[in-house]
RNA sequence: GCCCCCGUCGUCUAGCGGCCUAGGACGUCGCCCUCUCACGGCGGUAACGCCGGUUCAAAUCCGGUCGGGGGUACCA
């Protein structure tokens, strides 16, 4: 307002005919490079090859190669490729973290580690009307459980602290002023009625902001102060278009036209998303920003923007983008904070391993081997190449996710198992917290039961509850005993007392044999009908781990009694 | 409406002009193993949205079309 307002392109030295938008030199406007090489930077290869005719680059952390620019293009902007890999994810701390964010954040972190780069976490919670300090504690709580350790960010701090954006206000403030102080903002004093209004007389097919107080004289200004008007500070989009080369799509032009000036703050002062963003990201030299394609339509804005960063000297060069694709729900929707499957949290509270579920993750958009689907994290870091992203959408199957799951159980150890069933059995109550010495031995032996069988860690209380349980607490599934101990089922169990009473020594090979013989042999009956009875009898389910096992681990009058006991 | 993105089995994907009568995984179906469950093993099922063009050759490149999704805020 009170600063001279000199002409932004002018300012900038280009011939705003000619000037183009794309901080890396791309053609303007055009997919078509004619042959060009361009900034490929750190995709791998030639995915769309109308979109890289460029030599392949394979995976160098580095690439040093500088896209080439027009002689109108005079922006100093330092080249994002030859700097250290920086990468930050940015949830915001609303409701209960998406799997979405996960697979965002393993994207991130993959990168970064796969680069030797960073990863910085940044907590964006500008909205206070949404945000709560249980969502963030859930964030933290998620990453944690994870293993996605952050090199910046909250609980750990860093060279740009804070890290959380309720805590930066004045950078935000400093920003804005430099911005407002410059032409590349106005400030603007309409209304939203006013705008739709011009909208709707103009017959204009682009919705949004209409530029109207783009160059109000001051006695404009002052009749809308004197109403008592407070300005909010637009962002003035550049004529022409701006285009980026996105790390999994390739190249992408909008034609600025199509980009309304865009508000970067409320007319109270506080800072938007638009702006807070990009400063974050600028301030904390963040090279590569990977994030939903839900965000792609507001990068036009943030290129433009970020060349007026670099102009004014809040930074010296502009990210590279990569847009991830959607995690879809059931149909053809993204996946809703409604669904029961989109709650990250839930997963681990349901037996799953963070293995299983970040492996599951890595598989939607992103494949290590044409044959191959089940990985270990590190093995993703080797392998991990943003360019190898696929862009379409991929919708979530909770089986899948499962069958992955259930396939990281199998690569776990006996006692890593045992380590990360404990605070499932004792939440069930199976052992006691602390265990004691004797629970902690039966486990160690009933383990080795089990870990071959089992796809969720919640499955283990279910089917060594009866080992541990004490004769009075022991109880047998009411269904299951309908079913197997009728009176055929007790005649077995009987035999079966019978044969087992007196038998020493109390052994897996000697149960078998002496229950073989009394049963299959002596009376004839299908394995299924005798051992069925008997374990439900002994085990309190239909389902067990084996049965001779069992027993042998329960020790003979336990399993005594048990029998005796059903046959009532 | 306008802008942008996306389009290979039901689902996730491999595919980078000839290795493709399109590979793997999950699901599903059948069989084997078997004391239940699970694991494991074997086999079957099933896809390049459509139309043009380029090429000796197209799932792959180009154009169009249709379909899906997102955006179009003083939300993020």
């Amino acid at each position: 307002m009170e600063h001279p307002r000199p002409d932004r392109l002018h300012l900038l030295g280009h011939d705003p005919a000619t000037r183009r938008r794309d901080p890396h030199g791309h053609a303007r406007g055009g997919r078509s490079d004619g042959g060009r090489r361009r900034g490929r930077g750190l995709r791998r290869g030639p995915r769309r090859a109308h979109q890289h005719r460029g030599p392949a680059l394979t995976g160098l952390p580095f690439i040093t190669q500088q896209p080439q620019r027009t002689e109108s293009d005079t922006v100093t902007d330092a080249p994002v490729d030859s700097r250290p890999v920086r990468v930050r994810m940015a949830p915001s701390p609303t409701g209960s973290p998406h799997v979405g964010l996960v697979r965002t954040a393993l994207y991130n972190w993959a990168f970064a580690r796969h680069h030797g780069g960073t990863f910085v976490f940044r907590i964006e919670d500008t909205d206070t009307a949404r945000n709560t300090e249980e969502s963030y504690d859930s964030i933290i709580e998620l990453m944690r459980w994870l293993g996605l350790d952050w090199d910046e960010g909250p609980e750990v701090g860093g060279p740009h602290a804070p890290y959380r954006q309720s805590e930066r206000g004045d950078l935000y403030a400093d920003a804005l002023d430099k911005l407002r102080a410059s032409s590349f903002t106005y400030d603007c004093y309409c209304n939203n009625d006013e705008v739709d209004a011009r909208r709707k007389a103009s017959g204009s097919k682009v919705m949004g902001y209409d530029g109207f107080c783009r160059e109000l004289s001051d006695a404009q200004v002052a009749a809308f102060v004197g109403e008592g008007r407070k300005p909010i500070v637009r962002f003035r989009m550049p004529d022409g278009s701006v285009s980026w080369d996105d790390l999994v799509r390739g190249e992408i032009t909008f034609e600025t036209e199509f980009v309304p000036d865009y508000a970067l703050c409320r007319a109270n002062g506080d800072p938007l998303y638009t702006l807070v963003n990009p400063i974050d990201d600028a301030l904390m030299e963040i090279t590569h920003v990977l994030r939903g394609e839900d965000l792609l339509s507001s990068t036009p804005r943030q290129v433009a923007l970020y060349d007026a960063l670099i102009e004014l000297g809040i930074t010296d060069f502009t990210p590279r983008f990569g847009h991830l694709p959607y995690v879809m729900g059931e149909g053809n929707k993204k996946l809703s904070k409604r669904d029961p499957q989109a709650h990250a949290l839930a997963y681990r509270d349901n037996g799953f391993l963070p293995e299983g579920l970040l492996n599951y993750l890595a598989l939607l958009g992103w494949a290590i081997a044409a044959d191959r689907d089940v990985f270990s994290l590190s093995e993703m870091v080797d392998a991990f190449e943003i360019g190898d992203v696929n862009a379409n959408p991929a919708r979530f199957d909770l089986k899948k996710c499962e069958a992955i799951n259930a396939s990281q159980m199998r690569l776990l150890s006996v006692e890593d198992m045992t380590h990360r069933a404990l605070p499932f059995l004792k939440a069930a109550g199976v052992v006691g917290d602390p265990v004691h010495d004797a629970d902690a031995q039966l486990l160690e032996l009933a383990m080795p039961l089990i870990a071959e069988r089992i796809n969720k860690l919640t499955e283990a209380p279910d089917m060594l509850g009866f080992l541990f349980a004490d004769e009075d607490g022991f109880e047998v599934d009411p269904t299951d005993a309908e079913k197997l101990l009728d009176d055929a089922g007790k005649e077995v169990v009987r035999a079966a007392l019978d044969a087992l009473a007196d038998l020493h020594p109390w052994s897996t090979d000697a149960i078998q044999t002496a229950l073989q013989t009394a049963l299959i042999d002596g009376l004839g009956l299908k394995p299924r009908t005798a051992f069925g009875a008997v374990r439900v009898a002994v085990t309190g389910r239909r389902i067990s781990p084996p049965l001779f096992e069992s027993m042998e681990l329960l020790g003979h009058d336990r399993s005594i009694g048990r029998l005796r006991r059903a046959l009532g």
